[in-house]
RNA sequence: GCGGGGGUUGCCGAGCUAGGUCAAAGGCGACAGACUCAAGAUCUGUUCCCGUAGGGGUUCGCCGGUUCGAAUCCGGCCCCCCGCACCA
């Protein structure tokens, strides 16, 4: 078979005869999505994973008799494809290079290949030419795309669509304005994110949400940052680094005394902050300031400790229960010159003790106790660290504050932590200062601080209302493999205000804001919505400012009705009903196929934006996911040099071949190494059973009444492959069903012909191969048609229906005998080879009568009872040889299952004298080793000689 | 750190949600035989260890437990992978 020539003939047909462009209709439905792609560039095998599966899932639901929608689009909004253009006219060599290289892939002329590339300097032209080429490549693939509907996201239509879907959400409350905190380089004057700073991707920063507190100091605040703002009841002073500079900061109308460091990052964080005046650190030494709870005076005393590049550069002092705290009090008192030199009396230090506010199991008082235990003896033991987080940890998870801790008192820390720091900042007493999770550069060496963006727009994720309706969502759905709804609950759970809009990219624009556009991920959640209407937008050229947010308000809610809508738009009533109707009948989108990279972003943001705008009989259906494509055990990746484009597989490897070592290589959800060597061999195999398929197209097949034993055993098998392979391909296992299909299979049919012949082999094949091409058809759809049609068909198998399985040709019976000679077979070589023997004359020995008689009787018993039950049998043989069997037979752990043996031999002499190469004895009264003796029901005794 | 997943015989990889029929599917690789002048391809067999009669022994990350019985259930430990937001 020529693939190649078949791969084109019937994607040619297909389109031709628009087989894939499914119409409403009273059938029932199925609408699969795969999300679109982003158009920055070719697709290659790693994303023809993902896409296969879900045409392999598609079709299988034609077979089952759904009228399928599978739709796609393009994703071009965002900053990539703006990006790319501005790198190709700037004239970076490695970005042109890369992309002269994309269109190599479709064009040889390298004239052309330099014009194409020109034209990239206009981002929509990098996007336009992309999706035609993906448009043909999923042609090439043989997917059962419907691309009447395809749109792109950055098309006027679209955006519409867009912001209507945020006039919705808006209605729900949880579009939001406010401020949100980033990290940042002030030297860059932007964002960084994980990729622009140094390390980024090894050692993640995060943000920290200190709780700055307000100490009163003079004219102003002394501002003391900390992550355990519960731990004020228990302060006892402030530190300050003597050798800092400290700086007196005008934040709104108070003043803050924090670092230098400290008061440059506020400039980012908080609005009208100006620096006045700066001093050395020891000048706070010895001063008194008043701690906000209680109002009691605490010194501020020196501490090396103290990072005045770390939040505000200043720390309170918990000696009870902060390691680093204890230690540099002990340090202090220590040292009595160094109190000298800074001018503190004595007494300010001997003054202060501990005060303990957590109650904690196994400690008495825990800074102490750990320091103690550690062998800790100055405040510059980098063990302090590791002190520190066993205690946050155990106070955290296990401690109670006590009776000094006013209103809080009696809670446990993990309980009430969150109402400590939101009570501090109601009370003015306390605010809020970000800082870095690690000291952060950016890749060009620039800081990386926290700023905090004031008029960010966002989708606040964390309303309880919201998730609640998320986790309801997720619990209804279909997950497939299962584990990923636990997962899908966890992200709901992690889920919070999310920036939704940006200044830069292609996009729709935020509808209360034209200066910022609607953030990438945010526009791509319920436009599977969309895919029911698309292609009527086009049919009947309604221009973009007619879908205004009644007439979706309709199309996709039902309020309001045609007839209004219509007036107000312009749009054809007929029009906007039939779009109705389109809707109501392709929604919800039944599965979602996609890669779990997508989990917590766009999958999340699907379900979560469906519940939050659509009624329950609309939200999504399913999620499909498979896992990873890597290439003989590596990334794939353009730098990597291992990409092989989707446009290249049709000649170098064939459609249907690829399709199949996707359905097959690897389960679902497990990465999938793609091997050159394994798909040359899966090509020989697979090219090998589809010549076998050819020879029988012109064979007769076997009449029922014609059909001896073998064939009997031929058709339970391949229907009872048949009948499991559909359940399987219902539960998504697809490469158990193919496996089992076509290579369990076609070992059935190599068996079958060692007894039948070659001849029949190609007879018996014609009366199962319809049934065969059809449950195959998902996986290698073409080579599926041309067989088809070599059969005599007219229709097209893409859009046949599977037959029942024939269970009643499924026969236990026949295929147990089967099982039983092979055993004998191999029985009969191990002895061979064990013993070392030229075999001459094999006798075989079945088990006497009462042996049945008694596995009969004990067919059911437990281990415990069958000895028992053996002797209630009725039989009459000597009681210690009953014992001795039965004692035999559970050892065996034969399931019980009755045959004629002595016929099944008979009937299969002339095998086992072929497979063994001797002459077969069956039941011969000749036994000089007296091994008749040993027989057992379903293994019967074996002699050689 | 948080959340999710996993460690299986030379390699890859099923089985492990419903414990026994599991020395454990299938593929790759290796070995032997058939075919061939030869190579390749194909077919057949073998591929944890021992064994001159179909048997025995030791395995499924480590330790322990439940059970007549565990790769499969429970507890602890070690190791590995993935995601963690303003980025598509």
């Amino acid at each position: 078979m020529d693939f190649r020539e078949v791969e084109r003939r019937w994607q040619r047909r297909w389109k031709e005869a628009r087989v894939f462009e499914p119409e409403v209709s009273e059938r029932k439905k199925f609408f699969i999505t795969v999300p679109y792609p982003y158009m920055s560039g070719s697709l290659h095998i790693g994303h023809g994973r993902t896409f296969t599966i879900g045409d392999i899932i598609a079709r299988f639901k034609r077979l089952e008799g759904y009228n399928v929608l599978f739709p796609m689009a393009f994703h071009v909004t965002g900053t990539p494809v703006l990006a790319i253009a501005d790198a190709i006219r700037n004239g970076d060599e490695r970005v042109i290079s890369l992309y002269r290289d994309y269109v190599r892939i479709y064009e040889d002329d390298e004239k052309k290949i330099e014009e194409i590339v020109e034209s990239f300097k206009n981002p929509e032209n990098i996007a336009r030419y992309f999706s035609e080429k993906v448009i043909e490549d999923f042609r090439s693939m043989g997917y059962s795309i419907d691309w009447r509907r395809r749109f792109n996201t950055a098309e006027p239509i679209y955006n519409r669509f867009v912001e209507w879907q945020f006039k919705k959400l808006n209605e729900r409350g949880v579009i939001k304005k406010g401020k949100y905190p980033i990290t940042f380089s002030p030297e860059d004057g932007n964002p960084v994110g994980e990729d622009d700073i140094e390390d980024g991707d090894t050692n993640k920063v995060t943000i920290m949400e200190f709780t700055a507190i307000k100490f009163r100091y003079e004219d102003g605040y002394l501002v003391a940052a900390t992550l355990r703002p519960e731990t004020i009841f228990g302060v006892t002073n402030l530190w300050i680094n003597p050798h800092g500079e400290y700086c007196r900061v005008r934040v709104g109308d108070e003043i803050w005394y924090i670092s230098r460091e400290a008061a440059e990052k506020l400039k980012y964080q908080k609005e009208n902050v100006v620096i006045e005046d700066c001093m050395p650190g020891k000048n706070f030494v010895g001063k008194y300031v008043k701690e906000p709870v209680d109002g009691r005076d605490v010194p501020v005393l020196p501490a090396e400790f103290v990072d005045v590049d770390n939040a505000t550069g200043v720390v309170y002092s918990v000696p009870a229960h902060a390691p680093y705290d204890y230690q540099a009090l002990v340090d202090l008192k220590k040292n009595r010159e160094y109190l000298r030199e800074l001018g503190l009396s004595d007494e300010i230090v001997d003054r202060i003790e501990p005060i303990k506010i957590i109650d904690i199991k196994g400690y008495e008082l825990p800074a102490r106790d750990i320091c103690e235990r550690m062998g800790i003896e100055d405040q510059r033991d980098p063990r302090l660290e590791e002190a520190t987080q066993i205690i946050y940890k155990d106070e955290f998870y296990s401690g109670v504050l006590n009776e000094k801790c006013g209103k809080f008192a009696g809670i446990k820390i993990s309980e009430i932590k969150d109402e400590v720091k939101t009570w501090l900042k109601d009370m003015n007493m306390g605010d809020v200062f970000y800082e870095t999770s690690r000291k952060a550069v950016t890749r060009n060496g620039h800081k990386v601080i926290v700023a905090v963006l004031q008029e960010q727009w966002f989708i606040d994720y964390s309303l309880q209302w919201w998730k609640d309706l998320g986790h309801k969502a997720t619990d209804r759905m279909l997950f497939h493999p299962e584990k990923y709804r636990e997962m899908m609950h966890g992200i709901i759970d992690w889920l919070n205000r999310r920036p939704c809009a940006r200044k830069r990219g292609l996009g729709t624009r935020f509808p209360w804001d034209r200066e910022w556009i609607i953030e990438s991920l945010s526009d791509s959640t319920i436009y599977m919505a969309f895919y029911t209407i698309a292609h009527l937008i086009r049919e009947s050229n309604i221009p973009a400012e007619k879908l205004t947010e009644e007439f979706f308000d309709y199309v996709f809610l039902g309020r309001g009705n045609a007839e209004e809508v219509s007036k107000r738009t312009g749009i054809e009533k007929d029009t906007i009903e039939r779009m109705r109707s389109e809707f109501i009948y392709w929604y919800p989108n039944d599965l979602r196929h996609t890669a779990p990279a997508h989990m917590s972003n766009h999958l999340a943001f699907f379900i979560m934006h469906h519940v939050a705008i659509f009624p329950e009989e609309h939200w999504p259906g399913g999620i499909s996911l498979n896992g990873l494509m890597i290439r003989e055990g590596a990334k794939i990746s353009k730098s990597k040099g291992n990409v092989i484009p989707l446009a290249h597989i049709s000649t170098r490897y064939g459609v249907d071949l690829f399709r199949l070592y996707c359905a097959v290589a690897a389960d679902l959800d497990t990465v999938m190494d793609w091997k050159e060597s394994e798909l040359s061999s899966l090509r020989k195999r697979f090219e090998k059973f589809v010549s076998m398929l050819e020879e029988s197209v012109n064979s007769e097949g076997i009449e029922e009444d014609q059909m001896n034993h073998y064939d009997r055993w031929l058709l339970s098998r391949f229907y009872r492959r048949y009948r499991d392979s559909i359940e399987m391909m219902r539960s998504l296992k697809i490469r158990d069903a193919m496996l089992n299909m076509i290579f369990h299979f076609s070992n059935d049919i190599r068996y079958y012909e060692k007894h039948a012949g070659e001849e029949r082999r190609r007879r018996i094949m014609r009366n199962v191969i319809e049934d065969l091409l059809k449950i195959i058809s998902p996986v290698v759809p073409h080579v599926a048609e041309e067989l088809w049609h070599m059969l005599g068909h007219d229709s097209f198998i893409s859009l046949e229906t599977l037959s029942a399985p024939r269970h009643d040709l499924i026969d236990d019976r026949i295929e147990r005998e089967m099982e039983y000679v092979d055993s004998l077979i191999s029985d009969i070589r191990e002895i061979i080879d064990v013993a070392k023997i030229e075999p001459k004359k094999i006798y075989i020995y079945t088990a006497e009568p009462w042996k049945w008689e008694i596995f009969r009787a004990i067919k059911d018993s437990s281990p415990k009872t069958a000895i028992r039950d053996a002797m209630n049998a009725g039989v009459s043989v000597d009681k210690g040889e009953i014992v001795k069997f039965v004692k035999r037979m559970l050892k065996e752990k034969m399931g019980y299952f009755e045959i004629d043996e002595r016929s099944v031999l008979e009937r299969e002499k002339d095998y086992i004298e072929r497979e063994t190469g001797a002459e077969v004895i069956i039941d011969s009264s000749y036994d000089p080793k007296a091994k008749k003796k040993l027989a057992l029901p379903l293994k019967p005794a074996v002699y050689i000689e």
